[in-house]
RNA sequence: GGCCCCAUCGUCUAGCCUGGUCCAGGACGCCAGGUUCUCAUCCUGGAAACCGGGGUUCGAAUCCCCGUGGGGUCACCA
């Protein structure tokens, strides 16, 4: 794709790949090597490997011992003439280096302790130390923030600028995020997660069909190995348990919203000005960032990151939105993430359901859980026997009784509207004084299975009067069997 | 191990630069009550921290030093 030019100033921006910007590194690297700030070397990976061993049983630290530079210059400019293999590396001069970091302050390092790295590889490529300052200066980069783990480059990359005569750019290092164990956060959190949820459930073979015997034998013996992303998945699914999110990427399928995983990550490391009651700003909108964001303001601590305090943000973003945007962001995010959903239910269901269940969600996909029940058959409804007891059977199956009068009543009930059957609902419990309670729980049962649903009317309405009364008396007569 | 960075409630942080207004504020979580047709919310209240030791100062979370702890990094990878 084709860079955009923003900020003032021309600037050669692209081509982008290495190899086809090689002309203007190796432009530099003679010019360094005629000024003798950079040299020819010669020395074999093996070479260097063993010197690096010898250094770490010595507990010396390693540093390139310039080996190259007792070959006569001219020597070695006939092997390179000559075709011999040889990499470039830098004369790193002998004074201190200092990094004016906007985040850090003024970082130093003494003289001696960079060595002479590499500049360009003996396949003629640039390292990125190289390839990272000459990019940076020909397209004008000003800023370079990354995180924290790059701070021990940069004393590379200002000598290599001072070098070649380069400006050196605001650097801010950013304080690094860890998971909730204060480890790195990376894929092997999923396949730890389900390692885990396979051995208690003590599986010795795979549930899971796309997953070979042998292999799974071997991943699930192997702290180290990992299974392909869709086996993961389907394992998972198979063991009934959610793998840990550790990218963007599974933050959205998970059901989070974009704007929600940015505000959130924008916090970890960095706080916004205070608000003019003087309290901590946490929750806000992209162009609040865009206008309060300041280097001034990032912290220098590495941060866990907090799932729970996400959800929360998440959940208040979800139940604090306009209704319509709601719905909208549900039908995008369900027709790539829950395809089920958007097939099962028509436009005017899906309306009613997520009005219902928008105030109760704490990510899209819980949203699209709570409508599960809507998705199924009255035949394969699973009655949880906790919910059956205690909403049906309990005290002389007064539950039961109170459903019974309920399916007479509701299949003379016509005005099948949410409300109404809300009303309704209000009216019979009153009535017959079991309350309002008294007559949804057991509908709730008789409906999805459990004592959890969306609102009674929504319930009710969105699987209309026929399918309500079949689910009735599958429920009656499933209980009549167990007492 | 060398070098570099960091250090306030369990977690994210405000305060630190420009010492006193901080017996340290907010948020998430947690605990206890309350509201609610379920779950989830929501409301009220509560517990909870300046890593340790020395300085400097009338006075230190704030400045300095040492210790301890945590992190990063030590490639012909980016």
């Amino acid at each position: 794709w084709e860079g955009e030019v923003i900020g003032s100033g021309a600037r050669d921006v692209g081509p982008y790949r290495q190899s086809e910007r090689i002309g203007v590194y190796n432009e530099l690297i003679e010019r360094l090597i005629e000024e003798e700030k950079a040299y020819y070397a010669f020395d074999t990976p093996e070479e260097l490997d063993a010197k690096r061993q010898a250094a770490i049983a010595a507990k010396q630290t390693y540093k390139y011992d310039r080996a190259a530079l007792e070959i006569p210059a001219e020597q070695r400019a006939v092997r390179v003439a000559n075709g011999d293999e040889h990499v470039v590396r830098l004369m790193v001069p002998a004074e201190s280096i200092t990094v004016d970091d906007a985040v850090l302050g003024e970082v130093t390092v003494a003289a001696g302790e960079v060595d002479d790295f590499i500049i360009r590889k003996k396949d003629g490529m640039p390292t990125y130390h190289l390839a990272c300052v000459v990019d940076d200066e020909r397209m004008g980069v000003t800023h370079v923030l990354r995180g924290q783990e790059h701070l021990n480059n940069t004393p590379r990359h200002v000598a290599l600028q001072k070098a070649l005569g380069f400006g050196t750019p605001v650097y801010a290092h950013m304080p690094l995020i860890f998971n909730e164990a204060g480890a790195k956060m990376s894929k092997r959190e999923r396949d730890g997660a389900a390692r885990k949820a396979a051995k208690d459930a003590g599986a010795t073979s795979s549930p899971v069909e796309s997953i070979t015997h042998p292999r799974f034998s071997e991943w699930i013996g192997d702290k180290k190995q990992q299974l392909e992303p869709d086996q993961l998945e389907a394992l998972a699914e198979a063991l009934g348990i959610d793998l840990p999110e550790v990218s963007v990427g599974d933050f959205r399928a998970a059901g989070y919203l974009p704007e929600v995983i940015c505000n959130f990550i924008a916090l970890l490391g960095f706080s916004p000005s205070k608000d003019d009651a003087g309290n901590d700003r946490e929750k806000f909108e992209m162009d609040f960032l865009a206008n309060d964001f300041a280097l001034e303001r990032i912290g220098k601590t590495n941060a866990r990151f907090d799932r729970k305090k996400l959800l929360n943000f998440n959940m208040e973003a979800i139940t604090t939105m306009d209704a319509g945007v709601f719905l909208k962001k549900f039908e995008d995010w369900a027709s790539h993430y829950a395809p089920r959903v958007m097939d099962g239910l028509g436009a005017e269901q899906r309306e009613v359901l997520m009005g219902a269940v928008q105030g109760q969600s704490k990510t899209l996909a819980e949203a699209a859980d709570r409508c599960a029940f809507a998705l199924m058959d009255v035949d394969s409804i699973e009655y949880d026997q906790k919910a059956v007891k205690k909403w049906l059977l309990k005290g002389e199956g007064k539950g039961v009784t109170t459903l019974a009068a309920l399916r007479d009543e509701l299949a003379g009930f016509d005005d099948w509207q949410p409300e109404a059957i809300h009303s309704f609902g209000e009216a019979f419990g009153e009535r017959t004084g079991v309350g309002m309670g008294g007559v949804a729980q057991p509908l709730r049962v008789a409906m999805t299975g459990t004592a959890v649903s969306p609102g009674l009317g929504e319930t009710l309405w969105v699987l209309g009067k026929d399918e309500v009364l079949r689910r009735i008396d599958r429920c009656l007569a499933e209980c009549s069997q167990t007492t």
